[in-house]
DNA sequence: CCAATAATTGAACGAGCGTTCAAAACTAAA
DNA sequence: TTTAGTTTTGAACGCTCGTTCAATTATTGG
């Protein structure tokens, strides 16, 4: 068991513990959880089959290693954004630090935080998963910026303020998922993949939103 | 096979084929198409499993059945909202005639258009599913709203206007999903299920935001 | 170098999967 | 009532699944 492995020894570039979770989730991303088989991950990753459960227990831990693995860096410099904006800050800059670590990752951080990227995009959109997987490793991030919003439209009403944030989640998730709707929508004109258009965009996009609602209401 | 079957008689308040659509809606909304059997499927509907392979053929087309089953009289009910409006209609009322018949529906259609609803959040942040299955489906009326946005803005660049038609989608399609993620957020206090009050704040939420993309962008 | 621990291998387990099919039951028109 | 066609049944097919385990190899601390 992975409990039992106090000293995991890189034998070449990579440990087999990443290589699995670097399939994983490359695989996941694409066909999620009930459409991969350990032996499609363990083949991927060129190791044993018996070797996903020896690291990681069943096939459900992995899954939460998988996503758990990118989520602290994501959250820390989130955390890191928010807490260097000034006490004035305006409700873009609060948006921009909670969507640009996550769009900038997934843009440029290379194919395996585009995946990471994908596979949150459909935990959050299943009820299957949002509430034990999800909600543990964003929920606290989440509720943090909620707050500081809060402070921005200290007169509206919090149902109001959640709301915005649910539009904002399902925006943004939308965007991670990257499953060529816009390319076929606009056809072929417009890629998805081009992230830095949709970042220039939902920012703005967001923000008025929020003032819409946030602003008017007492 | 189905279409062998110019005589289809219901010989109680409901028809074989029927059931096992409800069911396998059912259960698609909350596990996913890998994560059912259509041996739960079948049992679910009371019926025996190879019903299922008899009046759908394979797995594959039983999902096609499901999605395709209410995707008519849905974009039927948006078209003709969005026929009837004047002229000069304003962006909530466009953006009304798309969402309403969803939200509505999925709000007192009853569990089975609650179930269509959680499935389509699904296969729309799935790039598995997206391509085939949703855009065969929707894309056609998405096109036509896209169009109609555009008279409203005749100034607005092509690409932004597809941005916010797409964070459109991704708003929508998370509040179908009622993943239960702003009850957790809010510590239970709102409820994603009371979706009188999500509509009553996407529209304007939306809206805001088209403005401030596309009224602009010359 | 040698023992102790960690990591890997290869095979096997029972269970459940989607799909198929011949036979039986049912239905409706002649 | 006969007959043709539709629907349902129950069993079976080959296959893949997640998980387990004893045996083997590799690694590390003393």
């Amino acid at each position: 068991m992975a409990s039992k492995a106090p000293k995991p020894v890189d034998k070449g570039p990579l440990g087999t513990a990443e290589r699995i979770l670097d399939a994983a989730e490359k695989l996941f991303a694409e066909f999620g959880f009930d459409g991969v088989s350990l032996r499609q991950i363990t083949r991927e990753a060129g190791v044993e089959l018996a070797l996903a459960n020896y690291h990681f227990g069943p096939k459900l831990e992995l899954f939460r290693a998988v996503v758990r693995r990118r989520a602290q860096a994501l959250n820390a410099q989130r955390f890191a954004l928010l807490e260097n904006l000034d006490g004035d800050a305006s409700i873009e800059e609060v948006l921009h630090a909670f969507t640009a670590p996550f769009l900038e990752r997934s843009h440029r951080g290379g194919p395996g935080w585009k995946n990471y990227a994908r596979v949150i995009a459909q935990i959050a959109n299943s009820p299957r998963w949002t509430p034990d997987i999800l909600a543990a490793e964003f929920d606290p991030i989440a509720r943090v910026f909620i707050e500081r919003i809060q402070k921005i439209f200290p007169n509206t009403r919090e149902e109001d303020l959640h709301w915005c944030f649910y539009f904002l989640l399902g925006a943004m998730t939308i965007t991670f998922a990257e499953t060529g709707r816009v390319d076929s929508l606009s056809g072929g004109r417009f890629k998805a993949t081009d992230l830095d258009a949709i970042h220039a965009r939902m920012v703005p996009f967001l923000a008025a939103g929020f003032r819409a609602l946030c602003s008017a209401s007492p």
